[in-house]
DNA sequence: TGTACATCAGTGAACGCGCGTTCACTGATGTAC
DNA sequence: TGTACATCAGTGAACGCGCGTTCACTGATGTAC
């Protein structure tokens, strides 16, 4: 457990460097929040100097698009699982189900959660190539739900949002997006995810009829 | 329009220089976004040296809290004039009308909507007392609004929030939220508020039977 | 297998920035008499 | 109405902090021959 601070030869390469930082990124973020995650404080619980991750990354930006990337991946399989498991049943049960894992990654990760939506790293012009690629694929797993379709026919790039899809959608990143910030109160997460299964059983979404 | 800035008199005293700030914290919170908010900034901004707000709030999250309360009270009045502009009618149009409010108030200044819910300002136990009185407040017409009910014997500081209630509160702020992060995509206030109400109108929240 | 050398992945001192905070001070204002 | 004085609402210089960034440097690693 403890650490050789005078340890002779303490690794002048790191050797996975990059990766252990967007590792620390998230368990900061998770504990402190993101105006927490300093590339100089990363340094320092690393034990290397304070210029190391200016290697590896131009900013804290492409540091945290990183880890809200991962937030990406994370949902896009939990959804695509969801999805799995609720096959062939009705439409409410895929709903159900999906519902529960979007909520249920945002509230294993909360504060990931909310840097995934609320940072305003998606909206950038110079929004890094892979956050633009994972959160892609998690709004077409979220489409292809929405729209009770394979998927295969919705273009990430261009797909248009329309109600009443969005309702289900909306109805999730509400429940989670209220409970993380506290405004549901203090709330264990089994009982959020019991709360969000009802909360999605008492709802229909009508679909109207196609209009001509 | 130009600032005489050798101007003889300059106000030593300011005379209103807290609700300057206040307005001054609102105005650039929107521009900028809550990490532009500083108190030398905003000192800087009216004119003053930037010892001067220290006079008036403790610390940058008193001064934020002031803002955020401002936001509930907007919030608790537009809720109000949405019930009762839509007094009378049957249940779905109290929610329409309301939820249409609701993300009305969100879009007119998002960056202070996420002040508001996001912060965590709320969640501390220091949390200054005004703006506990009115969030408190806009709560309890949210839940008289889910409940359908008067409202006046809900207890702002004990109330239990319950599903079906929470619904359309969820997907509202789901919807005001997803919007003011950008993930509907580039989409414009008004049309915004047409795709809140169309998801509200094909939504049914059922009022399950009551439990013994 | 050994050696030379380029490149990788760091170090650590230095710099400048904006921030909040403190502190001795001071001009403006209100009040008592 | 005039004066004395307390209080209010600031000023502005100074300090320390943590941050990102730069820069000359260097130890470790990989590759060519």
């Amino acid at each position: 457990m403890s650490r050789p601070l005078n340890k002779k030869s303490p690794a002048y390469h790191h050797g996975d460097l990059r990766n252990a930082l967007v590792h620390e990124a998230s368990v900061i973020l998770e504990q402190h929040g993101v105006d927490a995650v300093t590339l100089r404080g990363l340094a320092r619980a690393l034990g290397v100097s304070h210029a190391a991750p200016g290697y590896h990354f131009a900013d804290r930006e492409e540091l945290l698009s990183e880890v809200a990337a991962d937030g990406f991946v994370e949902l896009w399989q939990e959804l695509e699982a969801a999805i799995e498991a609720s096959a062939g049943q009705e439409a409410v049960r895929v709903q159900v189900s999906s519902g529960m894992a979007y909520v249920g990654v945002a509230l294993r990760r909360p504060q990931r959660f909310k840097l995934m939506f609320s940072s305003g790293l998606l909206g950038r012009d110079d929004c890094p190539e892979r956050l633009r690629t994972e959160s892609s694929r998690a709004y077409a797993a979220l489409m292809r739900i929405a729209h009770g379709r394979s998927g295969l026919d919705i273009d990430p790039a261009t797909y248009r949002i329309d109600q009443p899809e969005l309702g289900t959608w909306a109805l999730v990143h509400g429940l989670a997006t209220l409970s993380i910030d506290g405004a549901l109160g203090p709330i264990e997460p089994t009982d959020m995810l019991t709360l969000v299964r009802s909360v999605l059983e008492a709802t229909r979404l009508e679909k109207p009829a196609d209009v001509c």
